[in-house]
DNA sequence: TCTTTTTTACGAAAGGCTTCGTAGATTTCT
DNA sequence: AGAAATCTACGAAGCCTTTCGTAAAAAAGA
């Protein structure tokens, strides 16, 4: 038997920062990545050092060990963690009930008509594929 | 000057429970609260009394002493709640960019023709007043 | 009355997240 | 070579959240 390899498990606040980083500019070094947070917020190089090491650990990265300086790399899509995150809010405020959330959406930011209209053309596709 | 009173913070997770039986049954006791939340999950009872006697600290339900056994009113409309949260994650996850987010939540829950005839018309009501 | 139940108050432990300081190794600069 | 900078590893503190145990007061029941 193989060992079991558990699910990767959603980012913390901090580590999602991270990673976003990570889909933006493509595979970092710790410095790269700090750089680019600090900007933001300052923080110490360390706390980006530690919260990446764990992250490796827990398998939300991917760390390049060729060189000295480490390289990583995400090791989750933006896709699969946008789902989960919003499947989760889904199921503790909106009891499942995804036209609840889009209505908070929806009068959260304000909505353009571009995006109105990427959302209808959305709509028309899921109605349109779908048989129920 | 009156004095400052800080706005009302977002609820955890274990509030954000407690809330929604309070939203849902309205003025509750404990013993009521932990009843409805015992039947999903079983907890101590003194869980459920620290929890709202932090809540009522914070401001997010308002205690009423009148009888030895207290009732807890929710402080917060569910709306406000959630429109915290949708917008933590909006900027969180999203930049802010409200049809990324409706894009996710149409594809996490599946969508039933019913509640995407609801985001139409939602949609039509806010281009029909929106003038920009 | 005396016992049992209900209720509040309080403290504190356990776990998770974030942050940073320090140390040691390696590389780069002068 | 010697000094300075860069990098990883590690431990631990501080904070927040959740959970529960214990104690004391009040009410209800026998």
């Amino acid at each position: 038997m193989g060992e079991a390899k558990d699910p990767i498990p959603s980012p913390t606040d901090a580590e999602l920062a991270i990673l976003r980083v990570l889909w933006r500019r493509g595979p970092s070094t710790v410095r790269e990545v700090h750089e680019a947070l600090s900007t933001r917020r300052p923080t110490g190089y360390t706390t980006a050092l530690k919260l990446m090491q764990i992250m490796a650990e827990k398998g939300l990265v991917l760390r390049d060990e060729a060189r000295r300086t480490h390289v990583y790399h995400p090791r989750i899509s933006a896709e699969a963690v946008e789902r989960g995150l919003v499947r989760d809010l889904l199921d503790r405020v909106f009891d499942g009930a995804a036209d609840r959330l889009v209505l908070r959406a929806l009068g959260a930011g304000r909505v353009t008509r571009d995006e109105a209209a990427k959302i209808r053309a959305l709509l028309d596709e899921i109605e349109g594929g779908d048989a129920s």
